[in-house]
This record gives C-alpha cells, structure tokens and sequence, in this order.
RNA sequence: GCGGAUAUGGUGGAAUUGGUAGACACGCUAGACUUAGGAUCUAGUGCCGCAAGGCGUGGGGGUUCGACUCCCUCUAUCCGCACCA
C-alpha cells in the first residue's frame, strides 16, 4: 500500500472494532472507571448534520485518550426519540411516528458509524422503546408516591405521609405543598371521605394535579409553546391564540430549588451556565405583606424585595388572570376591565416581557388599604404583571421601580418619593434604586436602604401582616404534554374521579394505537382516539402524555445496564460507573434538561436507590456550527449570473445556491447548470474567469441549501480527515460556521504522517531502527507533552495543531525512526484513530492502538542549552541576552545590568524573562 | 425586557499566570519538479513606507515599566427565556 488509502484503512479498522467489540465497557471493580457521555439526539428527517458530531468527535477523543491511559470507560450512545417532528410528519402523512423514528434513526446510526465513534453500541437506549420508557414511567409513580419534607430536606414516601396523618394530623408537617392546603387533625383526616383524602394527598405528591395557564388555540386543538406563538395567533395556520387555566400534572421542581442551587458549587459546570440556572431558579429573600381590600373580606398578598419601600406605595397591580379580577371589578369599570382581560388573553407570556414600551392597564374601581398610612391605594391590572410569579399582585413602589413609575407616568398616578440624597430620583438616568436615606417613610425615616429593610421586615412580623419570605422565580414543571408521541402517563382515574397510579406489574403502560395523530373533536389529547383505552375496560386512563424531557431526565443511568427487566438499572453497575465524568453537549439545554435530570437525579438519591445528588461532575458546552450560505446574483429579467465583486454594476437579485457545488466561493459551473433545470442555459460573467459567490452565515437550514453532511465529507477526504478538520475549526465551545475551505490543511497532514513511515521504494513502508537523537527526541516529547496538556483542558483544537508542527519537523529532518514515530501515532490516535490503528500495525503490534497507553512527556529531553532572555524596556523587547538554561538568579542580574539602558532590573512573574526599567523612567520613579 | 456569550490579518484561529501579538492552517504571490495533479517541495505574505521607522487585537477611557489579557463605558452580532429537543 503506498498511498494513504483512507476508504480501505477506515473500512478494515470499522469492521475491526465492532468484531472484537474492541469499546464494549464492563463493570470491572480492579479498573479504574470513566464515563463520558454526550447528549443523545432526537433523531429527525435531515438526517445528521455537521453540526451534530462536533461534540461526539470530542467526547470520542476523550474516550480514546482515557482508554490508552488504562481507564474502563464508558461511552454510550442513544436516542431521544420521542418529539414533535416526528408527530407532525404523522399528522401530514399518517405514517406512523414510531416508523419515521424507525428509519431516521437507522440513518444516524449509518451516518456514525462511518465517523468511526467509539460507542459502545451494547449500551444503546431509545426513550421510545416500551423496554425503556417502562422505566421512566415507573421513576413517574415514585415520584407521584412521594413527597418532601424540608425540615428532613428530602423526598419520602407517601405513605410515611398518610402515617402521620394518621396520628398527628398535619399541623407540624414541614413540607413543600400546595399554598391552599388546609390544616387538619388526626381525627379530621380518619373522618374525611377517600376522594376527600386524595384530593389532600395530591397538594403534597411531588407529581402532582394542578390548574396552570397554557397558550390554547381552539382552532388547532391543541396547547402551543410560547415559540409556535408569534403576536397573538398561532405559528402554524394563524389562528388565535389565548391564555386558559388548564388541569395539568407537575413536577414539585421547586421543592429541590435550594438543593439545586447549592449543588452547583460541588460541579464543574462554566460558571456563565451556572448563573443562567441561578437566574432561573431566581432565589429571593424578601418579605410577603398583607393588604386589605376597601368593601371586601378578600386580602391582597404581595411579595416584595424591597419592603423598605412601603412607604412610596402609591397603587397595586394585579395579573390580568389573578382569580379575583372580576370580584374586585367595579360595575363602572366593568366593561373596561373586561375588554382588557380579554386582550391580555391573546397576549403570550413571552410577548409580555418583552414588551415594555407599550404601557398598558386599567382600574378595577376597587382600592386596597395600605396597612401604615391607611390611605386609600387604587387597585389597577396591568399585564406586566405575570401570575406564575409570586402571587400575581405587585404593590407598586414608582418612585423606585423603572416600570411602576413609567406606569405612573402614563396613567398621572401619584409618586412619593421616599429616598432622598444623590442618585435617587428614579427621573433621572443615574438612579440608584438603593441609594440615599429614607424620607416620608415614618418610623424608617433617615435609615439608609440597608438598615431600613430588616427595619420594615420585623415590623410586618411584628403587626402580624406578613413574614419575612424567600421566593423563587422557577415554577413547578409542567409534565403534560397533548401529544401523542410520547410516555402514557401510568394513571387512571376511578369513578370517584381519583387519579391513580397504576401498579408497578401493570408496566410499561404500552402507548396504544389511533386513527389519527390530531386531537377529538372535543379537543381531548390524541389518546382520548385510541379504542378501548381505559383500565380493566371502565376506567379512563390520563390522555396526555409526558414531555420530551422525561426520558432524558434518567438515561445517563439507564446507559449502564440497558437490558434490566427488572430495575431500571442494576444497583452495582450504578455504584460503579457512578457520575457521569464528562458530559458535552450543547449549552441550549442550560435550564430546560440539565435542570430536570439533576431534580430527577436527586430525587432517586432521596429515595435510595442511587448513590450521587449529582449526574454530571463537569460540563462541557459544544458550540453550534452554523450553516455558511453561498450566493449567486442573477441579473434581474436574463439568465445571467455575474460574479460577486461585479455584482454592483447590474442590478440583480440575491439566490442561494447548493453549497456543496462551490468550493472557496468559487462556484462549479458545469455543477450548477446540472443542479437545477432552468439554470442549464444559464450564462455567467466572471471574474478571473472564475465566478465567485458571495457568503453569508445563517442557521444550517434545508431552505437555505447550506446542509452539509457529514457523508459527503467523509467520503471524499476519509473519517480521520473529517475528525481532525472538525477539531481543527475552533474551539469547541465557540459558535462557528461551517467551512470547508481549510480542509486539505488536515488533509495534507494526514498524508504527511503516511509519507513519514512509507520512506521507502514505490512508498513501501520503512521505518529505521536507528537510535533517534536529541533534537528527534525533543520534537516528539514537545508534542506529547503540549497534546497532554491540550487534552487535559479540552483544547482540541490546538492538539491538530502541535501534531502539524511536530510533523513538518520530522518531515524536514526527514525522520522516520522507530522511536519517535511509535510515541507519535500514539498521540495522534484519539484523533485519527483508523490511521494509527493501520501503522500501528504496520509497527508490528497485534493488538489494537487502544491498548497501548498514552505516552509521557519526559522532561529532560525538552530542556535547553541556552536561553535568550528578552529584555523588555517600556513592555517592548529590546534585546536578547543569551545566557544558559540553569543561570542563577545572580547571573541573570549581572548579565541584565550589563546591558547599556538597564539601570535597575527584575524578576518578570513569567520565569526567564528579565524586566527592565530603564533609565528615564527610573528617574521619574526614585 | 431579563439572563448569557462573542469581537484578533483577506479567512479559520493561536498567544496556559499581564511579558517578543498573528503559532498552525486556508487563501494569495513567486519559484522548483513533471506520470500536468484536487500531487509534492522551497520562499514570501498584518497594515503604511524605498528605507529607517511608524501603526496595529470592535470604538472610547483607565490601571501598569508593560494590556488581546484586568477595570469602566459604548457599539455590533449571536443564543436562551418554561409545550422545540
């Protein structure tokens, strides 16, 4: 084999690897373990990407190195293949989604395994697969047959619960519950009516019943993400859109809010990732207070950070869908309010945040009573205002608060200043909500924010109107979904209309079949079309069923013994394989899935069945890779493209064209006339004679025509190639577009490394046996120890790098010593594993690269004789003094001062390197 | 709006603790070779300038003997915001 055949290589090596399952991973207590894991993907249509192996290739290097250097490691792959893609493309053509999955997922796995991934395929899970999401509705019924004692701090089961009841009641039960839950004796619970004792129970289930506000859009039947909403109407179709209360199961997420927040500081998330999920679980230590309504028993509950701020109260805001809108509601008023809720209703949670221009809101009529000044406070709705936070009333604080006081501005109500010194007119830009004393504020007056606000807190206790409070922005997570494609949520509902869950012998609870993928007529989920689904043929079973992030909540564990029957995971294979050591995956998922498999993680910890709180010791955020569009300008009315820099001498208009005909943004002609049929008559004016398209970043999208697949790119430049240009493109968590144009640089390298040990006649394969010399030995051990360095921070991309510079060096002094060449395949295999394996082999070794241990840099061989050490005068270098490697701090010193403008020298905090203060400067310093 | 990120030659990027900015690669220029290639090799390539030299890490300001790196501020672009996965 003389040329560096890669179809032949990567082919063999494949097939290699998958005969001797070289990367099946056993538990095996002598070995020391490491599991990496990277997100699965949802399997879809397109196919696979560019983008998608970026943070396989990665993880797969990792693997590799891990593996050389001894450790078991664990390195599964899998699909999330329950999603809303796959259900639409059902609903369009009635094919079923569990077929579309079927196929798309057959895809992927071809579209891998040319890229020559190290997974061990064993281990392979699909969320969709009744085998697997038996599991995941057995994690649901623990999690329905538990709740959270925070004085305990942790998840127990229920039926500990329904004993203490039993004997105390629940008067001195600490527990995350429902706000509205009534207090009860020992002797009240026994007399209650079961229906009556389930509906307490579900207050306090971690997976719970509850009416939420969800965007429904009569016309499609259906719930829809803040997303498929755009300005009132839906995405898909335009048909209006309103916010409605709706029965839906949650997550009691916030029970674990603090422990969710204290765990971060034991992971090695980036911290920008930790301050999004601190942000989203959004502590906040402040303080409720009560305020009477005028003419009415009602009590309005507010929550505030700033309760220093009393005083500057000067009206309330309620949520438009707050319970007590109409009650509050003046009959002058009335129509006006109304009309408001109603507009509110068609506005989404997301158009209502970002929206802070348009001020808008109305008056109830109705005024509240402000517990110090007794004054009369007008009671207001405005749709800044959002229920799901707090309890949907803000008492509103305009002399402090941007947005009260633009709300007070519109509408000419009442400012009270109570801060008074520098920076604190909020009318002015340098407010400073915090700054200055307090005034017109009665017992508070002259303290400073800080002092007033414990002041105001014990007060409110004090007076019995409120309690010092910590809030949180998170809300509990919603786990229904009116979806067909996805987990049957293992409950029915009896005659009493109790829910209950089934038991664990009655799963998986299959998913069954419909007619078609769209809701009833009467707006039920797609489950309420299935024949016959109710339990023992009378009880109705739930309709909806889970969200996507329920089965990838869990999988990380189910990766370690896949096949269980019996348990969702065998306990030992848990204790060994443990956390997850690196996890990389796209930063996307920052609050959605890295929150909920730590909630479901730290569940399964409370309840005993794992051994960690946390899943995934360190994270790493894989940057997306974004399409790169090619342009070609026609000129408008001919069939006449003109080249990119000549295109302002014509008027023309902009088209995409398929990227995979142009090449540097030099487009193939001959290509393009065949690429689309009224483009075959097609005419060009050029440039150089080339015709040069003009590029653009946008997301990679079929639309665009700037779909690259991996497939393509594989084919023609190998699997290696393919690896190192994907590393080679940048840093792996920075965003990037893709780019084929500096491929041929890795390429050639590739090329370079086959010619280092292919020396000999017509390139047969020689190596020498001669002993390699110093400067050999430096260029290898510089880049084993730079390659070991890079991968232990995860700098992949300057690995490709240092192996080019290593190899241009070998090349030059035209190296091919056993010696060297040995330590440096070993170097290069977790990046280009399926050459290394080939001249591993033709090395002389029997057993697979992954076996041979990943060299050690020795130091000795990087050390130098003599060093120039710069002389920086005014930060620049002027000079060089030559001195040798091992010169003494004396030396040093005696050589600097010998140098004509060091008057003064020292030590530079980098080592070898002398600073200098020259002569002016020192006069300006002594 | 809230939260997060990014900005370095014609291009992708390097610079590990503040210490020779532009490694490595693409592209480009010139040359060598000839089985005329999507091959290989050599030299050059931040900008201005004949040169000496000057200027240079999105803009402005600051700290420092010295700043891509630290601080303040502005601008532009991208990502997330709870039923997309």
């Amino acid at each position: 084999m003389a040329e560096y055949n890669f179809r032949d290589i990567e082919k063999k090596w494949q097939a290699y690897w998958e005969e001797n399952s070289t990367f099946n991973a056993q538990v095996d207590e002598s070995k020391k373990k490491y599991y990496v894991l990277d997100m699965f993907p949802y399997p879809s249509g397109a196919g696979l990407h560019v983008g998608h192996p970026l943070g396989y290739i990665a993880s797969d290097i990792v693997s590799r190195f891990k593996k050389q250097q001894g450790f078991n490691v664990l390195h599964p792959m899998g699909f999330d293949s329950f999603g809303l893609p796959a259900e639409q493309y059902a609903i369009q053509t009635g094919q079923h989604p569990a077929l579309t999955t079927e196929t798309n997922i057959s895809r992927y796995k071809e579209q891998l395994g040319i890229i020559g991934f190290s997974f061990d395929w064993d281990k392979e899970v699909r969320t969709s697969s009744p085998e697997y999401y038996k599991w995941t509705q057995w994690i649901f019924l623990q999690i329905f047959n538990s709740w959270y004692d925070t004085k305990a701090d942790k998840a127990k089961k229920i039926d500990e619960l329904v004993a203490l009841f039993e004997t105390e009641g629940n008067q001195n039960i600490k527990a995350s519950c429902d706000e509205d839950t009534p207090l009860f004796t020992a002797e009240a619970w026994k007399n209650m009516a079961r229906k009556e004792q389930q509906d307490i129970l579900m207050k306090y289930r971690l997976t719970f019943l509850s009416e939420t506000f969800v965007n429904w859009c009569p016309e499609l039947g259906t719930v829809l993400a803040n997303d498929e909403v755009i300005g009132g109407v839906s995405e898909r179709g335009g048909h209006p859109v309103e916010r409605k209360k709706m029965w839906q199961w949650s997550m009691r997420i916030t029970a674990y809010a603090d422990r969710l927040l204290k765990g971060l500081e034991e992971i090695d998330f980036s911290e920008p990732l930790k301050d999004m999920q601190r942000n989203w679980i959004g502590k906040s230590h402040g303080c409720s207070l009560h305020f009477n309504v005028e003419n009415s028993e009602r009590v309005l509950e507010v929550f505030t950070t700033r309760a220093d701020t009393v005083f500057g109260v000067s009206f309330m805001t309620m949520a438009p869908e707050h319970e007590w809108v109409a009650e509050l509601t003046t009959d002058e008023q009335r129509a006006e309010v109304e009309a408001y809720v109603e507009q509110a209703k068609n506005r989404s949670e997301r158009e209502r945040m970002t929206d802070v221009k348009t001020v808008s809101g109305v008056f109830t009529g109705s005024y509240a009573i402000h517990p110090f000044t007794g004054k009369k406070v007008p009671i207001w709705i405005a749709d800044y205002v959002l229920s799901g936070y707090g309890t949907g009333v803000v008492m509103a604080v305009p002399c402090s608060d941007t947005r009260d006081y633009a709300f007070a501005s519109h509408f000419d109500l009442p400012v009270v200043r109570i801060q008074e010194g520098e920076k604190t007119d909020i009318s002015q830009d340098d407010f400073d909500a915090k700054a200055g004393k307090m005034i017109n504020s009665d017992f508070l007056n002259g303290m400073s924010v800080k002092e007033a606000m414990p002041a105001m807190i014990s007060k409110v206790e004090e007076m019995g109107i409120g309690e010092a409070k910590v809030q949180y922005k998170m809300r509990d997570a919603v786990f229904t979904r009116q979806r067909y494609w996805g987990e049957p949520i293992p409950v029915y509902f009896d005659e009493e209309g109790v829910a209950c869950p089934l038991d664990e012998s009655q799963l998986p609870l299959n998913l069954p079949e419909v007619d078609e993928y769209l809701p009833t007529a009467t707006g039920e989920p797609p489950l309420g079309r299935a024949a016959g689904w109710k339990k023992d043929g009378k009880y109705s079973y739930e309709l909806s069923t889970m969200p996507g992030w329920a089965g990838s909540s869990w999988y990380f564990l189910r990766y370690m013994d896949p096949k269980n029957g019996e348990a969702f995971a065998d306990p030992k294979a848990m204790a060994y394989w443990n956390q997850v050591d690196l996890y990389i995956g796209g930063a996307e998922h920052a609050t959605g899935h890295l929150l909920y498999s730590r909630f479901w993680t730290k569940f399964l910890y409370d309840i005993g069945y794992i051994q960690f709180e946390e899943p995934f010791k360190k994270l790493i955020n894989q940057g997306m890779i974004q399409g790169r569009s090619n342009f070609v300008y026609r000129v408008n009315g001919t069939n006449k493209f003109v080249s990119h820099s000549l295109r302002n001498e014509h008027e023309t208009t902009r088209l995409h064209v398929d990227v995979n005909i142009v090449e540097n943004d030099q487009l193939d002609i001959e290509a393009f006339k065949t690429w689309r049929p009224d483009f075959k008559d097609a005419e060009f004016i050029l440039e150089d004679g080339k015709y040069i398209c003009g590029a653009e970043v946008e997301k990679m999208s079929k639309s665009k025509f700037n779909v690259v697949n991996p497939d393509d790119i594989v084919n023609r430049f190998g699997a290696d190639t393919f690896r190192l240009y994907e590393m080679f493109l940048g840093p792996l968590e920075q965003f990037k577009p893709w780019n084929t144009n500096g491929i041929d640089g890795v390429y050639k390298f590739l090329k370079k490394l086959w010619r280092l040990f292919h020396g000999g006649a017509n390139g047969a394969f020689q190596v020498s046996d001669e002993k390699a010399t110093k400067d050999e030995l430096k260029i290898v051990h510089t880049a084993i120890k730079k390659v070991t360095d890079d991968l232990e921070r995860f700098s992949f991309n300057t690995s490709v790098s240092n192996f080019m510079i290593c190899v241009n060096e070998l090349q030059t002094k035209k190296c091919n010593k056993r010696e060297v060449l040995t330590d440096l395949v070993k170097i290069v295999a977790p990046y280009a594993p399926h050459i290394a394996e080939e001249l591993w082999t033709l090395l002389g070794n029997k057993e697979s690269i992954t076996k041979a241990g990943f060299p050690v840099c020795n130091e000795a061989y990087l050390k130098e004789d003599a060093f120039l050490y710069p002389v920086m005068i005014n930060g620049k270098m002027r000079a060089k003094i030559e001195l040798p490697a091992d010169a003494s701090k004396e030396e040093i010193e005696k050589a600097a001062l010998a140098h004509e403008n060091v008057v003064k020298w020292t030590e530079g905090k980098t080592p070898k390197r002398v600073i200098v203060v020259p002569k002016k400067i020192v006069n300006l310093v002594i």
